[in-house]
DNA sequence: CTAAGCTCATTAGTTAAGCTAACGATTGTG
DNA sequence: CACAATCGTTAGCTTAACTAATGAGCTTAG
């Protein structure tokens, strides 16, 4: 029977391996990861104030700053005054950061996506069901 | 049916979520992930020149030299003449370098290993399951 | 009802990690 | 033996993470 820390080890080092493996695959003048995460959360939520999509990234709110920067810089979010408070900023996606969105999901999901259609039915299922785990210990 | 890009991306938003929540459990003073992967697969190969870790590491040349130079620094690897060829170094690492690796691998799999151990008997062969599916797409 | 303190976003400054291009030393080859 | 290839490194750029500090705006306690 594995431990709790072998099962964590296999973990830690698989994940390592396909970040890698994935940063790889990035095509140049494309989205970086931490930008479409945070582009892909935004979009999800509709609006969010900078420090709530840091907390959803689990980022300081000064790293979220320099993402939404170079993200409203291609215009693909804005930044609207909050409704009532005016420390706070509401961030939004634009229609060219909704396009732009989808477009590098398809890009980036081709290679990942084609090495999935190379698993069998049960395996693929087995992948679904962890990533469900592992989303759940992330929130802890 | 969920698609294999659905799949794709469950995995990938998974894989990222956790990333970045392991990267907050990093303990000041410790090995960075990069350093510590490095320094496990080196000690896991016994000796590797630059480029040949490098690669292991899915990484380019000159990002491993820097790496290295940090581990060397702190006395944790070691370069050595390779025995033949004088352009080549052999990279190995050190008695203090393993201890350190030893006590760094301890630390980081004690949070997840915390969270796995909240995990059904069920859960967590999934998650092996899963880490050898992944590793076998990484290495396509 | 205002002065003090809190919260929000940002700026500044540090560290680390990734990349490409270029270089010096060395080896192999035509 | 000259020329090309290889190896590691350096240099220079970009991105991303952090903490500390700042200024603007809110909230509250006296």
């Amino acid at each position: 029977m594995a431990s709790n820390e072998q099962t964590a080890a296999l973990l830690r080092d698989a994940i390592n391996r396909l970040t890698r493996r994935l940063r790889q695959t990035r095509p140049v003048g494309e989205l970086t990861q931490s930008q479409f995460s945070a582009l892909t959360s935004l979009d999800l939520a509709g609006a969010l104030t900078p420090r709530e999509l840091a907390e959803a990234e689990r980022v300081q709110p000064p790293t979220m700053t320099r993402i939404v920067n170079r993200l409203e810089e291609r215009g693909l979010v804005q930044r609207l005054p909050h409704p009532t408070d005016r420390r706070q900023v509401v961030l939004s996606t634009t229609e060219s950061g909704r396009s732009v969105l989808a477009a590098n999901r398809r890009a980036r999901e081709a290679w990942l996506g084609g090495q999935v259609a190379t698993l069998s039915a049960e395996e693929q299922e087995t992948l679904r069901r962890a990533a469900h785990i592992v989303d759940r210990i992330s929130r802890a």
